[in-house]
DNA sequence: CATGAATGAGAGTTCATTCAT
DNA sequence: GATGAATGAACTCTCATTCAT
């Protein structure tokens, strides 16, 4: 976007042009997705929808998969930016928790292709798969299992079960994302959604949280072990 | 269901067969749509593997999106069916919410196939979108809000977020479910995972529910409302 | 359409019935031939629109040719019959010739499937090629030459120009009925078509005839000899 | 017609053999066409014609009906060339007349493919049923029937009938040229084929003219009104 | 850097036809 | 006599990708 005070001219520039073309096609491509599914998503359609050859492409692109990658990289990356604003807050562990569970359904609604690639999308390419790109998605559970950490620490959660709950609040949230994402919530008229959506949330939030060092009965193991295969 | 005093032996007998290759099809049709995607999934391979000529399979199928749409059907008949043996036991409210989720979790980790046509995958076909193919899920999606319902009455649940709380209760189990069939856990290993599922199913639970009637204080609002796009 | 008095019964019988399923078939390709062109008519369109099963046509018919080649027949044989009025009909020799034109352009607007399968159609089927069954038209051009040679023994046409003036007159009415049928005149507006279609066909006869013995001038020869291919 | 001022030798060679290229498609299509019909005769079979991959065709023409619609375009185009030989010379209008008629059936027996394509076929493709394409047609019957206009002024036609006239000359000659191309005419040895045409159109053309303002008498109405469906 | 041509594979679908039942 | 299953070939068209220019 900005081309201000190239320090060694050409190269640089060309640097430039290099990455704001990668964008163009970036930004079309997660368009086309979104509209049309990723399969239905072709590099023709890609290069139809920036003007440009589907030749073109391959100058920016190794093949589709490196696209796909690309989008994954850059939709961690924003991720990683809308939760770093928290990092710098000053707020109770309570607070952080409830806090990064809206960022991340603000990043969601606000990025559905992106969410979609990142957490729903089977197909999501070799590369991406074979790669050590899992590395982002690790930080921010990471980041999470922190800010749950220091919850049990100061009692809004009960104690002992770190990996048990840090797993049950992501889930949490992504259950609501992607069943509204995926379009799976026809029981609940359009205009409600949004509502709904915020008010499961903060019930989900309130039944967990508690103030710190709060009283709290433990009723016993409930659920049988499910097997994945 | 089952179409009542057959008229000849013949053509019962051509009937079974008949349903016996649809299932051939829906079967391999299966595999091959949770190995590759529903697009990546050509005709032509499905014929491939039960070894018949492509069009054969359209003897059975009308086109490629009705094969989808009935492997919907039967994977939303084999949830009622799960979830029926609840109807018919006596349990508390609270017990029976619980017994629920394990049958939902239980479904989606013996037939991921159908779990993920069902909640997880996008392009589910014109047939099942047009058609009145959500019935299906609005009735599970009401099963589970009576339940609800009367978790609220006895005091297991808080009052007054009847939808709210619905809708956070399947959110949590289905973040569960397609987080783990989508292999989105990388960051737990894979021995460990059944045990991390069920403790935090267990974990979920527990901060939702209380004795009947147990005071539960309110900390008041706490998300703000996320937009849908 | 009968089934009245059958003189031996059952071999009768069966007859008939074979005949009636043929004649079905017939109607019911006849119908698609017009409606969605020749090649776009398949068995099995035919099939559904008699609600028989594609395999059944084979019992009445060799092959797709031979339903064409049936369908040939029928056509010649209704457009003798429309023309055999004439024969009985006592009238003068330019009497007959316009006549007989009209006739012929009846049958071409009542039956446009006979006649566009009849006269227009290339691709009609190897067996009508190769077969005989131009008989029925060679007969039909004989009648037509035997009105014309009467025309000029009488004095309405003039001498010495049998074949070429019988060639003249049918592919004027040819003309007429084939732009007609195949939509080529969008240049007159479809409500006042038939008007115009009488008067040119009237004003070609009208130029062409005379009363018997009249005086005719002879301006010499034409057109330059055009090659076919 | 002619793009002018090239902008670079570049540019304009690869115009060039881009349109060579069209031409082949064009010629293998048109020679398919002719022998196999519109729908029997399928891109795999052009581009084996031509040597090339059925993709490849899909670079110089977006789909089948772009083929058709380009042999239609250039069909008139040559029609009009050859009619405008006539626009220059200094003829009477009767001699006009004769020799559009003349020119009219060269051009059908030198280009029997584009005749049948554009006058006889019956598939002609959606685009050129719905685009303005008939404009060619429609221009070529103007030209007709200005000369018409011109022989009634002059007195070598009869007063009062243009559009009757007009129609039922173009239906003669078109009846001529369809018959011979279409190979209706079996009663006709192929060897006295080209002199029985000749004399056929010799002998309407005779009927029909006089010299100016010769006396003329007409014998009244002459046919009923045939419907067309 | 970008184009335009081309490939080769493969998509969904339809067809005429055969044949056991 | 009619069905329903099946074949094998054909169809139009789209795709990711390569490469000379």
């Amino acid at each position: 976007m900005k081309r201000s005070s190239p320090p060694s001219a050409r190269a640089n520039r060309s640097e430039m042009l290099r990455s704001e073309m990668r964008e163009r096609i970036c930004k079309a491509a997660m368009q086309l997705f979104l509209a049309e599914g990723f399969e239905r998503t072709s590099i023709r359609r890609i290069a139809e929808a920036i003007e440009y050859t589907p030749g073109a492409i391959y100058t920016y692109f190794r093949d589709k998969d490196d696209i796909l990658y690309a989008l994954h990289v850059e939709g961690f990356a924003k991720l990683r930016g809308l939760l770093s604003e928290l990092s710098a807050a000053e707020l109770s562990p309570a607070e952080r928790l409830r806090r990064v569970g809206e960022l991340y359904l603000r990043f969601a609604f606000e990025n559905p292709q992106y969410y979609q690639l990142m957490f729903i999308m089977g197909a999501t390419g070799k590369r991406i798969q074979a790669d050590e790109r899992w590395d982002d998605g690790l930080d921010n559970y990471d980041f999470l299992r922190a800010i749950v950490r220091d919850c049990i620490a100061d009692g809004s959660l009960p104690p002992g079960e770190l990996e048990a709950a840090t797993f049950a609040i992501w889930a949490s949230v992504h259950g609501i994302a992607s069943l509204v994402i995926r379009g799976r919530c026809p029981m609940i008229p359009d205009e409600a959604l949004p509502r709904v959506v915020t008010d499961a949330y903060d019930f989900s939030l309130r039944t967990l949280l508690r103030a710190p060092s709060e009283e709290r009965p433990r009723p016993g193991r409930t659920a049988q072990s499910p097997r994945s295969t």
